[in-house]
DNA sequence: TAATTTATTGATTAACCAATCAATATTATA
DNA sequence: TATAATATTGATTGGTTAATCAATAAATTA
């Protein structure tokens, strides 16, 4: 219920202009991204911009859903080309990294649609309840987590708080910028394993 | 070098439009938070903003340093009143989270101008490396987890690492509603504490 | 109380914004 | 090729923005 027949045209054009939204949220941030700035980082008119898109909030929605979409895939893709249960928490914790790292402008375009944009009732996306439409990341760890419990692999703790603590700790690693500097990406993530190795593993 | 002689009137006025600022981040976000807004919630003219302030950055960005001055201060005084090394951690990430949650207006305030100010040089707050200007909640926790090893009552771990686990385990109890909504502060406090004792304790 | 400094406002300015629209160009279809 | 559908632009619209300024009010000082 989603696609809509779309031209090659049409379709190409709206990727080309979300590619230079990323690039223009990543250069200037969300409050001075405006279509102007969008237009001429994709070499088009703003006219065209609103041609494809019902308005900004449509093209910065339609945005943020690709956004997340490709980083979910990425990590998944990576954590579940795994055997065994540790190395699949392993693969997603070094996964979680590797993508801030290696698409470190979309990352950013990332940050700051959810921390910038609103829904039509004005909540902004970081305070959004998603009850129904769940965070698959969070999932796949918790899987990860019960798995290893039941495979009598993991000790006794509880998966959610556990999980909770494992994506605070992936996301803490780009938002204190001394240790992004002072730690690459890979080392971070080494011993972010190895930590969670030790307190995961029955005792 | 700060401190300028500074009128009653206008220090309290000064203070005033700082509260209304925080409350028009925390109604309707940093992109719709105008001088006009703000003025309207202090029932004041904006023209007198800018008597106060040079201009919108210098308004956000003292706003800005009151926010972490007061929620810095008010987890290191809790902390603070403890007398042994476990007892100052439980108390510092049960401060950290109470703070957020009693003062969950100015919190928010906080967020919405670091994810969307930025320095003069376009350079966002969240991505600003502190060399000097360092960061005084990292600081405290280093330290109280130094001082446990030296102690001899927590085992071997890196500080750096553990440290930076905890606040990112501690700053994401906000960012993932669907927690903040289903366990309150206090019992999601707890069991981090238990968690992290077990963690960090002498094996 | 007179003079001076500080505080406040309403009106104005120039810049920018998202969105619309008629005109035109390009592409697809018959 | 003629016709229709799609794509694109430049110009324009009405709205909002931050900031300035002259006029005035209130408070302080002499």
């Amino acid at each position: 219920m989603k696609k809509e027949k779309q031209t090659f045209i049409a379709e190409a054009r709206r990727k080309q202009i979300m590619e230079a939204a990323i690039q223009t949220l990543d250069e200037i941030g969300f409050v001075k991204a405006s279509l102007t700035q969008i237009a001429k980082r994709a070499g088009i008119s703003t006219a065209l911009i609103s041609y494809h898109f019902k308005d900004k909030f449509d093209l910065m929605n339609h945005l943020l859903v690709k956004l997340m979409e490709d980083s979910i895939s990425f990590i998944l893709k990576k954590t579940r080309q795994e055997n065994t249960i540790e190395k699949q928490l392993s693969a997603f914790i070094m996964a979680s990294l590797e993508y801030q790292y290696t698409h470190s402008e979309r990352n950013t375009a990332l940050i700051e649609i959810v921390f910038n944009a609103r829904t039509a009732e004005n909540v902004p996306y970081y305070k959004i309840n998603e009850e129904d439409d769940v965070n698959p990341l969070l999932e796949e760890l918790k899987r990860i987590l019960r798995e290893g419990q039941d495979n009598g692999v993991f000790g006794d703790f509880q998966v959610e708080i556990m999980a909770t603590i494992i994506q605070g700790s992936i996301g803490e690693y780009m938002f204190n910028p001394q240790l992004t500097k002072n730690v690459n990406w890979k080392t971070y993530g080494h011993e972010l394993v190895n930590m969670f190795e030790r307190i995961v593993k029955k005792s």
